[in-house]
DNA sequence: ATATCTATTGACGTATCGCCAATAAACCGC
DNA sequence: GCGGTTTATTGGCGATACGTCAATAGATAT
């Protein structure tokens, strides 16, 4: 008797789902989450589309894994917290890692960023906050300020946003170049750190 | 005989545009994209679906139109440009007219970022990106510049994000005033087009 | 009244998602 | 090796939503 031949490969659960994410990581961050089905990524990963609500129930809780693993990766590339060191040169430093993390995870971050209903979905706010205030809670780590108030924080998210859209400019519309980021946000970092947060403080 | 009921009063274009857009303006805003269905939208006008797309073609370009109107308004909300001020004024009187805006429109404009694939449709970076271009050529001649560059035109670009991000953080999760969000966005600008802007230039 | 125009309906085809019962691949005890 | 158990995997069903289009019926002019 000829041994039968299996239909399909039987894997365990964690090569099967980081198989599947594989997929998800590359087409989320090519496509639209809407744009995206399920089919597609079955198709890819040579599946049929059941299996993916096996592992991660919805297309939404797939996408979501897929956006806060990149996001700890992201955070997991931190950077070394240099010593002895002058003030202009932590800034720089920060600055220049951050620009590091940005071109290497650009077109995951600006997926996370411009996905579906970013504003309405509370998971995906709480993704992104959470990545942001680590990323605060880092400069502010780096930077050694003596009593980073509630205020402060506000402020360097802001701070966020202000990187976010010259990264854009720099990665994405090419308007500006790495150099001229860098210049722009190492100053403005200095300038609301040592002026304009104490003055908001005051307000 | 008795006079036939109409089953269904007939309006003309414009008439029944308007009253599809009334309703599309409200729900998209009360509501993600995805979550919004042109069945809604009929039915809360008292239509039938196939209208919606006799009129406008596809949902998504229902959103567009209706993001359009929206951006158009608030351009059209131009601030007069004040004379006979002193720079700080100008700059004042900007982050306020900016700030007034933003609190009219937060739920339109925020749901126009948070669109479903912001960075992928191209028809959707451009109406953002026209607004966004609008807003810093005022800036640019409210302030009366000698000779505004690209890189100027891109450093005030990046700026609009971090009013963005600062508008954020007021209005939706409250943790800044509106006198502290004027603070950081005036002194910014400030130091941004004295100090920072030029410094960019040279890098 | 009758004809013309076009706003409006209503139904059809297709795509996608979420669910779930049936199946079969791999593993275990004997 | 062999039957039994586990559970990864399939395949199909139902619901929902979008886009299209021919048919219908208000309104208006002749």
């Amino acid at each position: 008797m000829a041994t039968p031949v299996p239909r399909y490969r039987r894997l365990d659960r964690d090569e099967r789902q980081e198989q599947i994410l594989a997929v998800a990581r590359r087409v989320f961050t090519e496509l639209p989450y809407a744009d995206v089905s399920t089919a597609a990524i079955a198709r890819e990963t040579g599946i049929q589309r059941g299996l993916i609500h096996y592992y991660f129930g919805t297309k939404r809780e797939l996408f979501l894994t897929v956006v806060r693993d990149l996001m700890a990766q992201v955070a997991y590339d931190a950077p070394p917290i240099g010593d002895e060191l002058s003030s202009d040169e932590v800034v720089d430093l920060c600055v220049t890692l951050f620009l590091d993390a940005a071109e290497a995870n650009a077109s995951t971050w600006f997926a996370a960023l411009d996905a579906e209903g970013f504003g309405h979905d509370p998971e995906l706010v709480k993704i992104v906050t959470k990545i942001r205030d680590a990323t605060v809670e880092r400069m502010l780590a780096v930077l050694r300020l003596p009593a980073p108030t509630g205020t402060l924080r506000a402020v360097l998210r802001t701070y966020s946003g202000l990187a976010d859209s010259a990264t854009r400019e720099w990665l994405q519309t090419k308007t500006l170049t790495r150099t001229q980021v860098h210049t722009l946000l190492a100053r403005t970092l200095v300038a609301l750190i040592t002026e304009i947060a104490p003055a908001v403080e005051r307000s």
